[in-house]
DNA sequence: CGCAGAGTTGATTATACTCAAATCCAGTGG
DNA sequence: CCACTGGATTTGAGTATAATCAACTCTGCG
């Protein structure tokens, strides 16, 4: 927990370790320590199932490369997706025994996977892993406020100003990047319809301010200055 | 963090101290503690403001009675609250230097101040404290995550609804309760406008889902089933 | 080439918003 | 005790934003 204890997550190998997935360039403790957390990287194939809301939280998970997608269902089957977990991020550590979400494949992904019980003790032993995590879930907090804020009280236009600057900046330095997910993860993400998605979305480019290729996955962003004034 | 250590957050002594506020009542040693952190009981009239979005977070707190919102602006005044907090409830702890809410009394409140600083310390001596506020921040997280699915899916009557068993269950054990809050500040964090909060209100209790009193700060809870198939 | 899934576009509608006015209530002062 | 005031709430009328329903287009792929 960075700002809680005032330690520099930087500074912590294990978090280190935690935040970098253990690879083969870095030095041998932080393998180990990957390695004691059970760290088993596992393929997902577009639209496969990780865990289900209700699940035992027995792992939580790291993405390696590839997108996922952490979601609530409702009785009738209207969606929210809270989270797009993009490479690097950490996602699925829970509260509860249970996840109180599910967890898909958005596109072909790479994952780790970690045990949580093992995590436990040496978070014990080692406090700055309890730190690191700590850090992980008060960002996570953070963008669900920022984003209950777009939820609740920006119009669609706005929602997906928002939504693009954000995944410019996650994705890619450039003004350039591919969108890996659909309209419908889009509208299930921002509380539109797909329908709405699109048509924004068209608008937006008519108005200059984006540009869509012709696979309508690539987006380029023409007028950043336009699109922030969107965002708040 | 309860589930994260798997410990039983009312076996933690200074856990305790921080979720009782070490009254009177409570054995020295909690008392202690809680003096330590610095807990200095302040009142709070209606309307009044606790702190501000960038505000530096040096404190945190605890509700001792009354009602504390929190709260994000855009920049055309639009507003989100993002959490009511009741007697008991701990917020204003930040990941960052600044607090990302602002804070405001909803009614005359009594809350009580823990320095942040002194508590880092005394976490890290006491490794009870940090699972403490860490199990604080899950249940934070676990409500904010559910209020996005609130907020970006359901229909206003369903909103309300949900609204209205989530405060029953926290203000009280009866069906019967007073809202501490007005219309504006439940349209707020609900994501609608006061008419639509009056409207669908007056809609739920000519379909006698619902009571509202005279003074309409008093709600009764005549048919809690149909509440709850509106809530998922 | 045709199919299927994704995305776009169009027409219409509904939900919730906006603007406006009326009502209710607590508090105040004559 | 009662009229007056101002804030909160309710109610009404009309509207706008985004949803719904539906058709069409595009792209990738067997």
């Amino acid at each position: 927990m960075q700002a809680y204890t005032g330690t520099n997550v930087s500074r912590l190998p294990a978090a280190a370790a935690i935040v970098s997935g253990g690879t083969a360039a870095m030095p041998r403790r932080f393998d180990i320590v990957t390695t004691k957390l059970g760290g088993a990287p596992r393929n997902l194939t577009k639209g496969e199932e990780l865990f289900a809301e209700g699940d035992a939280a027995d792992f939580f998970y790291k993405v390696v490369s590839g997108t996922v997608r952490t979601y609530k269902l409702l009785s009738d089957g209207r969606r929210q997706i809270d989270e797009f977990h993009l490479s690097g991020d950490i996602f699925g550590l829970e509260t509860s025994h249970d996840h109180r979400f599910s967890a898909e494949a958005v596109d072909d992904a790479t994952i780790v996977a970690f045990r949580r019980r093992r995590f436990e003790t040496l978070a014990h032993d080692d406090p700055a892993l309890g730190d690191q995590v700590m850090s992980s879930m008060l960002c996570s907090l953070e963008r669900a406020h920022d984003h209950m804020m777009l939820l609740g009280r920006k119009t669609a236009r706005e929602k997906i100003a928002t939504f693009l600057l954000n995944m410019a900046r996650r994705i890619s330095n450039d003004d350039r990047f591919d969108l890996p997910m659909q309209r419908s993860d889009i509208a299930d993400h921002l509380g539109l319809t797909i329908e709405t998605v699109s048509r924004t979305l068209t608008q937006l480019a008519r108005d200059g301010l984006i540009k869509l290729a012709a696979t309508s996955r690539t987006v380029v962003l023409c007028d950043k200055a336009a699109l922030r004034r969107l965002n708040a």
